[in-house]
DNA sequence: CTGTTCTCCTGTAAGC
DNA sequence: TGCTTACAGGAGAACA
């Protein structure tokens, strides 16, 4: 599923492939993908010869910017982007088809159904629900320490859940919230209050790295993209933790554990990542 | 206000 | 082999 790293992947893909582009007509063939205030019917009048200028991306949301709106668009588990010249098929999951005036299709593909594109007038971007309430980039400049160790202190939470809500931090999903847990030795279920300074210390610079690595990582494949947007970058992402369960600890070579946190699988060092705090 | 559970979706894998 | 059930999970809504 798509985390902060792949959608900066499909953002950088995005980029290359169709900015400056001039959108001809769109096509929506499930309605529910379309969110917020503007539905379908008129999201794909007011779309009809804007021209893309830029590509934005704030947690894990890409936005996308014309003269006169934004188009923000959550990729959620299985959303993707696709390039094709327009007489080619429709895959099977096609919902959203941006037409082109240079004879191309942006395509909008997803199993599930459960990513969501919302139009907003230019400027309301980045105070729309969803993306107004999210915390800091999880980088070194954006993302303060103290910051953080403060918030986690009046938090009566276990520390995986709080990971996953983007109010804290933006940009974490499932498998990066377990990869930064086993890079800084905590215990999913930890609660969030109980953690000491060092542990937050520890956590914050998981973040930025497990995060900041995987997004160089994306990047380094970008050359290779033609038509798919944000496929090729998860094969250079090496896990250390998620989806290992039975395999050998990278650090001790006890086998990985898989629980259940907050309805979400979740994987860890039973040996590394004690929950009784005895630090 | 805070924290927890439910809901949306469909393909894949496991179970009988 | 074929049917049924469990599972995967981001984020917003609903609930306690």
């Amino acid at each position: 599923m798509p985390e902060l790293p792949e959608v900066e992947t499909v953002r950088k893909g995005l980029e290359k492939l169709v900015l400056g582009a001039t959108i001809k007509s769109v096509d929506v063939y499930w309605d529910r993908i379309i969110a917020g205030s503007i539905e379908s019917t008129e999201f794909k009048q007011l779309l009809i010869g804007e021209k893309i200028t830029g590509f934005d991306r704030r947690g894990k949301y890409i936005v996308f910017h014309f003269k006169n709106w934004a188009l923000v668009s959550h990729l959620r588990m299985e959303g993707k982007y696709e390039v094709e010249e327009s007489t080619v098929p429709l895959k099977k999951h096609t919902h959203v088809v941006f037409h082109l005036a240079d004879g191309r299709d942006l395509r909008y593909l997803d199993v599930r159904k459960f990513g969501r594109m919302t139009l907003v007038p230019l400027g309301e971007e980045y105070s729309m629900t969803g993306i107004r309430l999210l915390g800091p980039e999880p980088t070194k400049e954006a993302f303060d320490e103290t910051t953080f160790f403060n918030t986690l202190l009046t938090k009566k939470r276990a520390i995986k859940p709080l990971l996953l809500d983007q109010k804290i931090v933006a940009g974490l999903g499932n498998i990066y919230v377990d990869e930064a847990l086993f890079a800084a030795k905590i215990h999913p279920l930890r609660m969030a209050n109980s953690l000491k300074k060092q542990e937050v210390s520890q956590l914050h610079e998981a973040i930025i790295k497990v995060l900041g690595d995987a997004v160089e990582a994306g990047g380094t494949t970008i050359r290779t993209y033609q038509n798919a947007l944000g496929e090729a970058g998860k094969f250079q992402v090496k896990l250390s933790v998620y989806g290992k369960k039975g395999i050998p600890c990278i650090r001790c070579g006890t086998p990985i554990e898989k629980i259940k946190v907050a309805q979400r699988g979740t994987h860890f060092c039973p040996h590394c990542q004690l929950l009784t705090s005895v630090q």
